[in-house]
DNA sequence: CGGTATCCCCCGCGATACTG
DNA sequence: CAGTATCGCGGGGGATACCG
């Protein structure tokens, strides 16, 4: 029998993970159950995955009936999932839960990612918990890439907006930290009031805004089943 | 940066598919949490994975201590989960009901496999329920290869053999089916019932022990997600 | 923007044999 | 029984460029 990627048994977790167990499936699967249907959206999520390779894993997908791909009126094409992807939460769910409770990262330089950190974390705010205007946050990140140190999360009513660049705006309320502290956060391991206290995290703008903050940011949805402490 | 197993993300999913999704880790799991402890005990739920191998993935879990190996009593080595591996059964658990709900498996001739069969079948039986004596059981097969159409389970009140040789036992009990039909019937797609009115199986004995087959062999612990019908 | 195409390396892993 | 040793290949997948 030459190499194939089946194991041979008819154990439903031996096919599963034929599919799931794949190398970047999880990760391109976390990304779709999170929201994201375009392709550079994907790739957002998946900086360290090759386009091509992208690419092949939504074939897979769309083979085994887990994902749909339709034209978009906008042009350019969405993956979303079917009923069957869709019902790979779970799995991926107690998945990010074991990680989370089980591996002691030490979130070394080669993990931390501003880019992916601002990537998650917009997805992640409660715009019902906003005040009903617009708001504009500026985060300033002094230990990460020059590119990487400053960026504009833009929020209104039914949408966030995440920027690099200065567009001029004003900003509501500034937030100075660094990577790794933003990062233990996001993750649960450090709450905002030590990191606060410990003078790692600056909020600064309207006293109400700086108190609403923690509030209207929500964490990772793993957040949760993390050990604090690091 | 080369080629790494590693994605490069703090994220908890990433992270544990780094360790979890590698080809036949899951497998390895899924025999490990079934109570296999012995390194051939661990081939004969994964035989087509070389020897090698499961060596080589035995110590990367061994190394981020999700198993720990001893030396036995009874000579050579145990490995069991360590808490943080037997943590994993959720995600095993969860996997497998989305394979049992989600995958038309047609179980054609390559994932057919008596022996796998029977070895897990093995592990299910519910001493509890049986008699209190021994009882031995044969089952025929005449489809399958020719080392293979005749199997005995020899149990007492707290073990289960398991053999392809006859042992000279007098049998209980004989059961008589296709490799297709058991496997269904294990997987929870056919009911006994509906295999025995089919003539797809039958079952020999006193009647006290036919009547009660259904109960003490238990079925896959997946077998209760299973969509029925094929 | 939304992908393909191509190239090539490298190593995962399958096969087999062998040892304490 | 419980693994190790060795070898060789094939293709997975990383990098990059390019196209519609």
């Amino acid at each position: 029998m030459p190499r194939t990627k089946t194991y041979g048994q008819f154990c439903p977790v031996a096919r599963a993970a034929e599919l799931f167990a794949e190398r970047w499936t999880p990760l391109v699967l976390r990304e779709l159950l999170c929201g994201s249907t375009r392709f550079n959206e994907l790739r957002r999520g998946l900086p360290l995955m090759s386009p091509s390779l992208l690419s092949t894993r939504l074939k897979t997908l769309q083979r085994h009936e887990l994902i749909t791909r339709h034209e978009s009126d906008s042009g350019g094409a969405e993956y979303r999932l079917t009923e069957a992807g869709a019902a790979l939460r779970p799995v991926i769910a107690q998945l990010g839960i074991w990680g989370q409770r089980w591996l002691r990262s030490r979130l070394d330089e080669d993990e931390l990612d501003v880019g992916l950190l601002m990537w998650d974390l917009r997805r992640r705010i409660d715009l019902e918990a906003l005040p009903d205007r617009q708001v504009v946050a500026g985060f300033t990140y002094p230990d990460a890439p020059r590119a990487m140190t400053r960026w504009w999360v833009v929020m209104d009513h039914d949408h966030v907006d995440l920027c690099l660049k200065d567009y001029g705006f004003d900003t509501d309320l500034e937030v100075t930290t660094d990577v790794r502290t933003m990062t233990r956060v996001w993750l649960g391991r450090l709450t905002f009031s030590e990191a606060l206290r410990r003078r790692a995290l600056r909020i600064e703008g309207p006293q109400e805004l700086c108190r609403g903050f923690p509030g209207w940011l929500q964490l990772s949805t793993f957040a949760d089943a993390a050990v604090s402490g690091d």
